[in-house]
DNA sequence: CCAGACGTTGTT
DNA sequence: GTCTGG
DNA sequence: CCAGACGTTGTT
DNA sequence: GTCTGG
């Protein structure tokens, strides 16, 4: 899964990163640690127009859904089973990039647990993400998939991981349905924060 | 057949 | 909206 | 979709 | 076996 990201880079650095155009980005601000289940706006770039950045809700939220929607449960999506999902399978053609220099995942070793910085020497890149856009209702979820490499020795409780996007062609091609491999040659900063699970 | 679910499993 | 558990 | 029903109303 | 209630 992945439930915390990082965006220290200002606007005018993911306009050059990405290509793209900033629209609507007034309420961004850069921060450290941007939590999923506060649901935040943050930058993404969508299918519909691939040189604008504009500001999607972290939490999909499907147009048919009720007020009982509860978006912790679509925060992220199994990439393993977006076909059969109710909630994804008409969707699986609404690609977004989510625009981040950093995740966060926790490892758990005995009875606590390291928090890692995973990234790209803190460079910007992209997670694979869906969207949803009806009425002012514009919402995504992050696409993850099975750990692998260095991602299985972090996050070694779940085994999961985003599937992230490094080069230009990459993030093209999840924008275009195609094919992409996950990366997961990362760079690491561990010991973040230690804390003792509760017993 | 239709009511009820639909998504994932975590942080301070 | 579609799917599915009962 | 699958577990569980599936039949009728009387004779000494 | 088929039908149907849940």
């Amino acid at each position: 899964m992945c439930y915390q990201t990082k965006i220290t880079k200002k606007k005018e650095e993911m306009q050059r990163h990405f290509d793209a155009g900033i629209k609507g980005l007034d309420e961004f601000e850069p921060s450290e640690v941007i939590k999923a289940f506060d649901f935040p706006k943050t930058p993404v770039i969508t299918d519909e127009d691939e040189h604008l950045i504009q500001l999607y809700q972290w939490g999909l939220i499907p147009y048919w859904a009720d007020a009982s929607w509860n978006r912790n449960y679509t925060l992220n999506a199994r990439i393993e089973t977006l076909d059969s999902k109710p909630s994804f399978k008409n969707i699986t053609a609404n690609r977004c990039l989510i625009l981040i220099n950093g995740f966060y995942e926790w490892q758990h070793v005995g009875n606590s647990k390291i928090k890692y910085e995973i990234g790209f020497n803190n460079e910007l890149f992209a997670l694979a993400g869906l969207y949803d856009h009806w009425a002012d209702t514009k919402t995504y979820t992050v696409v993850t998939t099975e750990a692998k490499g260095v991602m299985r020795e972090i996050h070694n409780s779940k085994l999961r991981m985003p599937v992230a996007l490094y080069t230009q062609h990459e993030m093209r091609a999840w924008l275009h349905n195609q094919e992409v491999v996950p990366r997961y040659d990362f760079t690491t900063n561990p010991g973040l924060y230690q804390q003792q699970t509760l017993f």
